[in-house]
DNA sequence: CGCGTTGGTCGTATGACCAACGCGGTGCTATACT
């Protein structure tokens, strides 16, 4: 009854969502937790009201920038004064008052990046820590390996500040996954609350086409006689760009595309106009999608495939939150696997590259003890970019620090390296073998969480069978809002060859 | 790797053909400079 009546005094909310109290008491009981919930809205309840309830402070980790803001915000808007985002927002002289005073705040977010810093690790160290959050736990998997490593230290940096209770929230992850952030965490004995990653109300459909051509021609398609709001999502920027601008030309009006490459102002003003139903349709990468609550999108096509079957889960759970019908369709023509392989490829540095630093190496023999200053000169003359830079560093330096010889590190490297593509290699395929399957694609997506299908969903899948009928926009309303395009002119567009 | 784009060839008007080339995602931070 206490919790509740917290919850009522503090949030306003007269009843837990299914999982919330089961959490919330493992955390109060000093367990460290492991919490899987489906999307949406009430994760964050977990952390906050406990730490109104434990002395000390609550840590959250957070992926984004803008999930911190936006966390933090949300926080100081229900009346909590005593919160701060440590981010790079701050100057460095409100960094620097913030770290002395880090003792006066009850929730503290910050990056994982930040969080590694000598300065703000000892000043943690002299906290008494009520509760280390990991929000979006599976960035530890998904980004720690080769893209974000200092997701892969949270473990180092929860040992040195006391082994603080502790609890993992995510909304996707499979058995390996789950594994994979125990153990990095260092909470190998733990509690987990794992709700259902199925969501019946999402129809999933995959339609085989013949060549990029024919799959620009379905999207034009799609995107005209769908209900939106939508989402299409590409793998690369240029191609969502260039399909925000043939939408536009066919007659859509409110499209936008939606990448990384954006400056942070336009890609928060997009955002912004879709969550408040001022665009119909984003055409988006990977870049789009944490944090963004909107209830209401209808449907999620992918013209590209994602790397990964929990990508693709995280990717289409974004529509139908409501609960409402929606659909997701991935669009395929032979020989698109390629294009996820490269990418999973390019993502560390190959073999080649590593045996020019090998040279480079014996040419500078002084600068194993410290490689870190010769950064441009050797990301310049190898072609590393600044990922593969920085996983490259991040393992010299672990390994150096062991005292082992350059050439054996390099060489452990290249089999690490090996293994890591090999896995990625190994999820792709996971994905390609799921559009060619010719049973249940829900069944078999929920095999790869360890879950069966039990219960017979309407609208299941192309395989189940599936009327698209159900999920086109009602030509009858006359909604002045939302005039997509004139699709009855759009197979007349289709004929003319493209300029 | 395999897609689309680009630019050259042919040989005299337009476009068919082909080889060469480029492209391909996710975010944090600090520092020095304007």
């Amino acid at each position: 009854m206490r919790l509740e009546a917290l919850l009522q005094s503090k949030f306003g909310f007269s009843a837990f969502r299914p999982g919330q109290k089961e959490i919330i008491e493992s955390v109060l009981s000093g367990r460290n937790t492991v919490a899987m919930l489906p999307t949406g809205t009430g994760k964050s309840l977990c952390y906050q009201l406990p730490g109104y309830m434990i002395e000390g402070q609550v840590i959250i980790i957070s992926p984004l920038l803008s999930l911190m803001q936006d966390q933090a915000e949300h926080l100081m808007m229900n009346g909590e004064k005593k919160v701060i985002a440590f981010n790079s927002f701050l100057t460095r002289g409100e960094k620097k008052q913030a770290l002395i005073h880090l003792n006066q705040y009850k929730f503290i977010f910050i990056s994982p990046e930040m969080l590694y810093y000598e300065s703000v690790l000892s000043q943690l160290k002299k906290l008494r820590i009520a509760l280390f959050v990991v929000d979006e736990a599976h960035c530890i998997s998904q980004w720690g390996y080769d893209f974000r490593p200092d997701y892969l230290k949270l473990g180092e940096v929860r040992k040195i500040i006391g082994n603080p209770v502790t609890l993992a929230l995510t909304a996707t992850a499979t058995a390996e996954v789950k594994a994979d952030i125990k153990k990095s965490l260092g909470i190998l004995d733990c509690s987990e609350f794992i709700y259902s990653v199925d969501r019946p109300n999402i129809a999933l459909s995959v339609e085989r086409l013949e060549n990029f051509r024919e799959k620009t021609e379905r999207l034009v398609e799609l995107a005209g006689i769908l209900q939106g709001p939508g989402i299409i999502y590409f793998s690369s920027k240029k191609m969502a760009e260039q399909s925000a601008e043939l939408l536009r030309d066919k007659g859509a009006k409110r499209v936008m595309a939606y990448h990384g490459g954006m400056d942070q102002e336009s890609r928060i003003l997009v955002q912004q106009q879709f969550i408040h139903g001022q665009l119909d349709l984003i055409c988006a990468t990977s870049a789009f999608g944490m944090g963004i609550n909107k209830d209401n999108i209808r449907y999620v096509i992918h013209f590209h495939m994602p790397l990964q079957i929990e990508s693709y889960l995280q990717e289409i759970g974004r529509a139908g939150r409501d609960g409402n019908q929606s659909i997701a369709i991935m669009l395929y023509a032979p020989g698109d696997e390629q294009l996820p392989i490269q990418l999973a490829e390019s993502e560390l540095p190959d073999k080649a590259q590593i045996d020019w630093i090998k040279e480079w190496i014996e040419e500078n023999p002084n600068a194993i003890q410290n490689i870190g200053p010769f950064e441009e000169q050797i990301k310049q003359r190898s072609g590393l970019t600044d990922v593969q830079w920085r996983i490259f560093n991040d393992f010299f330096e672990k390994k150096s620090k062991s005292g082992l010889d350059y050439r054996r590190i390099l060489q452990e490297m290249k089999e690490y390296y090996e293994g890591r593509i090999k896995l990625k290699r190994d999820s792709i395929e996971e994905v390609y073998k799921w559009i060619y399957k010719k049973t249940c694609r829900r069944e078999s997506i929920l095999s790869c969480f360890d879950e069966e299908k039990n219960a017979s969903v309407p609208s299941c899948c192309d395989i189940c069978g599936l009327q698209l009928e159900n999920f086109l926009r009602n030509t009858n309303s006359d909604n002045q809002e939302s005039p997509l395009y004139d699709w009855k002119n759009h197979l007349e567009y289709l004929l003319i060859p493209s300029e």
